[in-house]
DNA sequence: TGGAACAATTCTGTATACAATATCGTTGAC
DNA sequence: GTCAACGATATTGTATACAGAATTGTTCCA
C-alpha cells in the first residue's frame, strides 16, 4: 500500500477502516448514526479512540460530524455528488493515462484479477461488494500511476463515490459496466495510453448518467430532519 | 467559506487553523516537533483538544503523525513535491478556466485586493506573507469555480506547495511571479476560459520549475536523522 | 577511555470522569 | 386539545489520570 507502515494511532485507524468497509458494502445506510459509545462498544475500545476514527472518516467526507449532535453516515447532496464526478473528471482519465504507458504485465495481471473478482461477486448476487470492487478498480489504476497524491484523492473520490452511487442509483439501469472495465484492462495491455485516457473519461460520463441526480431522495437521518 | 458553520469541535479546529497559519507564514519550520504538552499550554487547552487539532493537520499532510514518536512539521520529500504540482497541474487550468468564466466583477474585483495584498507584502519585506497570499491567490481561484471537492483539494495542495517552496526555493530566481497573476486577472476580467487555463498551466510549469529538486535539503527533523 | 546495559525521565496512547449541550418527555396554562 | 415551557435523560466536548513506549542520562565493565 502507499501508506507508511506507522504513522497515526493503529487503533483508530484500524476501526476507521473497519466502519468504511462497512459504509462501502452498505451496510450501513447513509444517514445512519454513529453514536460514539455504541461504535466503542462493539469495537471494544474506549470513546476517545473512536472520535478519532470518526474524525478521519470525516476527512474523507464518508461521515459527517455536528458540533453537539454526532457523527452520522454521509449523505451525499446531488450538488455534492456532481462535484465529485467533476473532480474525477479531471483527474481520472489523465491518471489512467500514464497509468496505461507505466503498467506491466503484473499490472494488467492484477486488474484482470479485480475484474474476475467483480464478475463473481456479481454472480453470487452480491451487489453491494461487486460495487466495491468496481470502485477499488479505479484505485487500483491510480495506484498503478504510481502518484501517492493523485491516489489518495481518487481513493477520496471512489469512496464517497459509493455513497453517491447507494443513494441516487437508478434501478431501472442495469450494473453492466464491466465492459468498460474490460475495455480499460485491454488499453492497460497495449500500454495504449491516450485510448486508456478516453476510455476512462467516457467510462465516466456513463457513471454519471446512470444516475438520477433529480432531487435526493430523504433515506432521512431522522424523521425530523426528513420532513424540515 | 466553504466550511458549513458548525461542522466539527470548534476549539480544535481553530487550533489546527492557528497552526497552519503559522506553518504557512514559516514561523514553524518544516521538521520542527510539535509536543503535544507545549502545544496544549499555549492555547490554553489539553492534550485531547491539541491532538484532534494535530489529526487535522495531519491529514492535510501539514504534520507528520509517527507512532509513539509524536508530531512534526511536515518535510516533503522531492518526490512528494513533484507529486504535488503534477496534482496541481491536473486541478488547476481546468478549474482556472471555469472560474473565469464564471467570474463577474466581485470576483474580479477580490482577485485585485489579493494582488495588491500581495504586493504590499512584498514591500514591507514580508517574504512569507507575500508567499502565504500568492498561495490564496490559487485558493480564491479554485473558490470562484464554485466546486467545493476541487477547492478542498487546491486549498490543500497550496498548503502543502507552502512547505514544498519553503524547502526547495533556489535563492537565485527572484520571487516575481506577481505577473502571472496579473495576467490571469486579465483573463477572469475577459471571461476568457481558454487563456486562463493555458495562463495557470504554464504558471504551474514556472512555479515548479524554480524550485530546485535535485535533493532534499536537510532541515533535520533531528541530528540522528539527519545524518543516516 | 569506549561501549553497552540499565535506570530514570519524558512523551505518546488510551481509558475514565466530569461538564456542557442537545434531545425528549412531561406538565401546565390558555 | 394545542402549544409552550420546564425538567429528565442521553450524548457529545473536554480535561485529567494512568499505562506503555521511546528517548536520554548514568553507571559499570572491559
Amino acid at each position: 500500500m502507499f501508506e507508511s507502515p506507522d504513522r497515526a494511532d493503529p487503533a483508530s485507524t484500524r476501526i476507521a477502516q473497519a466502519m468504511a468497509l462497512a459504509i462501502h458494502e452498505h451496510r450501513l445506510a447513509p444517514g445512519a448514526k454513529l453514536s460514539e459509545d455504541e461504535v466503542g462498544e462493539v469495537y471494544g475500545v474506549s470513546r476517545t479512540v473512536v472520535r478519532a476514527a470518526l474524525q478521519q472518516l470525516a476527512h474523507q467526507r464518508l461521515v459527517d460530524l455536528r458540533r453537539n449532535r454526532g457523527a452520522y453516515v454521509a449523505q451525499p447532496t446531488v450538488r455534492e455528488a456532481r462535484e465529485v464526478f467533476e473532480a474525477r473528471a479531471l483527474l481520472e482519465p489523465r491518471t489512467a493515462r500514464s497509468a496505461a504507458e507505466r503498467a506491466g504485465p503484473g499490472d494488467v495481471a492484477t486488474l484482470r484479477a479485480h475484474l474476475a473478482e467483480e464478475h463473481a461477486a456479481l454472480a453470487q448476487e452480491e451487489p453491494a461488494r461487486a460495487l466495491y470492487l468496481s470502485g477499488q478498480f479505479h484505485v487500483e489504476i491510480a495506484r498503478i500511476a504510481d502518484q501517492a497524491t493523485i491516489f489518495d484523492f481518487v481513493s477520496q473520490l471512489v469512496a464517497r463515490s459509493s455513497l453517491i452511487i447507494a443513494l441516487y442509483w437508478q434501478r431501472r439501469t442495469a450494473l453492466c459496466e464491466s465492459n468498460a472495465h474490460h475495455a480499460l484492462i485491454d488499453a492497460f495491455a497495449a500500454n495504449d495510453g491516450p485510448a486508456a485516457e478516453e476510455l476512462m473519461k467516457s467510462h465516466l460520463l456513463d457513471l454519471l448518467s446512470s444516475l438520477d441526480l433529480r432531487n435526493r431522495p430523504s433515506v432521512a437521518r431522522s424523521l425530523r430532519e426528513a420532513l424540515e
